[in-house]
DNA sequence: TACTCTTCTTAAGCAAAACTTAAGTTTTTT
DNA sequence: AAAAAACTTAAGTTTTGCTTAAGAAGAGTA
C-alpha cells in the first residue's frame, strides 16, 4: 500500500509521511507537480495525496496530467480553498476527493481507508461463464480452473474490465504491454488464440469479439 | 443510471429529484429510513444520496444497515453536521462520501459523477430509428443488430454526425477515407449502397437523402 | 554457471472478409 | 428522347486476422 504525498510544504508532508508510516502505509513524497507526475507513473502507488498549490504547475495540472495516463488510482486533493467553484474545478480534473486544510489526521485517514475499501474484499470480475480471481490469480471456465500465464491473465483481465466496449490493438499494446508507439507485430493476435483456446471449454457463445479492423471486445450481454 | 434520495424534508427532496431527473438520471424519493432501507434493497439504485437528521432512523443506522447487504453502491452523507467527529463516524460507518448542507447543486452533481466514471458511458448516436453505439461499434436498425464492416460504419458515423446538413462526396472521401485529392470513382455510391441495403429493414421512410448533384444528407426530421 | 522449463515474441502461410473498380442498369432532368 | 447522375452487381485485389511453429528471453534449480 503506498502512498504518494505531493506538497511542497514539507512541514506537511513530513507530517503525512510519518503520520501514515505509522499506520502502516509505505509513502514517497514529491516536492513539486513534475516530480509528482514523473513518480506516480513510475511507483504506481495506490493513491495519491495532491497538494492544490504547487511550485511549478497547479495540483489541478498535475492532476489533468496523470489522468491522462492513468484513470483509476484515487486522489485525494489537500487544499486551502474553500470556494465551491475551485472545488468544483479540482473535481473535474480527475480528482475523487478533497480535503480542507486545516484537517485532523484522523479525518484524513478515514477518507485514505475509504478508497481502499473493497480492496481485500476478493476481487472477481466475470464475464459469461468465466470467472478471474484477481487475488488469487486464477481463472475459471465454467467451474473448471484453467492455467493462465501472466500475460494471458493481463490482457483477460483488461477485456473484461472494458467489458461492452470495443479496445483496439494500440490501447492494448499501451495498457497490457505498457508499450507507447505504434503496434506492429501480431502479438496481440497470438495471445488472444491462446486464450480463445484456453476459455473454449465450452465454445457456444463468443464472450470475446473481433471487430475487424478494430480490434476485440469482451461481451456477455446475451 | 437510478439514484435513491433519502431525506424527510420535501423541500430539499423535491429540488433534487427535479434536478437530477433534468439530467437525465432515474430517481426514488424515500422519506425515513426503513422506507429507504426497504428501496435500497429492491430496486437496486447506482447511488444513494442519505439524509443525516432522518426521523425513525438515524443517517448512520440507515448506512450501517444497508451497507450490511450491500458493499459497493455509493452512498452519499448529505448532511448540516460539520463537526470532524461527526463526519468521520459518517465515513466509518460505510458511507463513500459527504456534502455539507447548503450545497450548490452543481457541486453534488460533480460528485454523483466521481462515483460514476468509469461506468461505460454509452455513446450512442441516432437516426429515426436507426441507433450506433460508438463504443460497441455496433448499429441497430429497428431494435436488430446488424453488421457493418469498417468503412460501412465509418462513412454511417460520418454522416449522423452531420445530420441535416448536405455532405459532398469530396467532403466524405476526405474525412471517411481520408484521401485528399479530387474523388474519382463510384467508390461512395458503392458503399451507399450496402449501407442503405442493410438498414432498409423497414424502408418507408428514407433516412438518408440523395442531393442529386451534390451529394447525400443524413435526416431524420421526416 | 549451466541446464531446464516455461513464457513471450516473431514471422510466415493460409483463409476469409472487406475494399475497389468497372461495366451495365435504372432513374432523373432537361 | 437524350444525357447525366446515381444505383447495382460482380469480379479481382488487397487487407486483416487466425494459426502454427521456431527461436529468444526469463525464471527457477541444481
Amino acid at each position: 500500500m503506498r502512498i504518494l504525498i505531493i506538497e511542497d510544504e514539507t512541514g506537511i508532508s513530513n507530517f503525512l509521511k510519518q503520520g501514515l508510516e505509522e499506520q502502516g502505509y509505505e509513502t514517497s513524497v514529491a516536492t513539486d507537480g513534475l516530480q509528482g507526475i514523473a513518480l506516480a507513473k513510475k511507483q504506481k502507488p495506490e493513491l495519491i495525496l495532491l497538494d492544490w498549490m504547487l511550485p511549478k504547475l497547479t495540483g489541478i495540472e498535475v492532476c489533468k496530467k496523470i489522468r491522462e495516463k492513468d484513470k483509476k488510482t484515487p486522489i485525494l486533493f489537500l487544499t486551502a480553498k474553500d470556494t465551491i467553484q475551485e472545488t468544483i474545478e479540482g473535481l473535474k480534473s480527475g480528482a475523487n476527493d478533497y480535503i480542507k486544510k486545516p484537517f485532523s489526521f484522523e479525518e484524513l485517514l478515514e477518507r485514505i481507508k475509504i478508497h481502499f475499501r473493497n480492496e481485500g474484499t476478493a476481487k472477481i470480475i466475470t464475464l459469461g461463464n468465466i470467472e478471474i480471481n484477481l487475488l488469487k490469480h486464477s481463472v475459471l471456465a465454467g467451474g473448471q480452473e484453467v492455467n493462465f500465464t501472466q500475460r494471458e491473465f493481463d490482457l483477460l483481465q483488461y477485456l473484461i474490465e472494458n467489458k461492452g466496449r470495443v479496445c483496439t490493438r494500440n490501447e492494448i499494446i499501451e495498457n497490457v504491454w505498457g508499450i507507447h508507439f505504434e503496434y506492429d507485430t501480431g502479438v496481440i493476435d497470438v495471445f488472444m488464440n491462446a486464450i480463445r483456446k484456453k476459455l473454449k471449454i465450452n465454445k457456444e457463445e463468443e464472450f470475446i469479439k473481433t471487430i475487424r479492423g478494430v480490434g476485440y471486445m469482451a461481451d456477455d450481454t446475451h
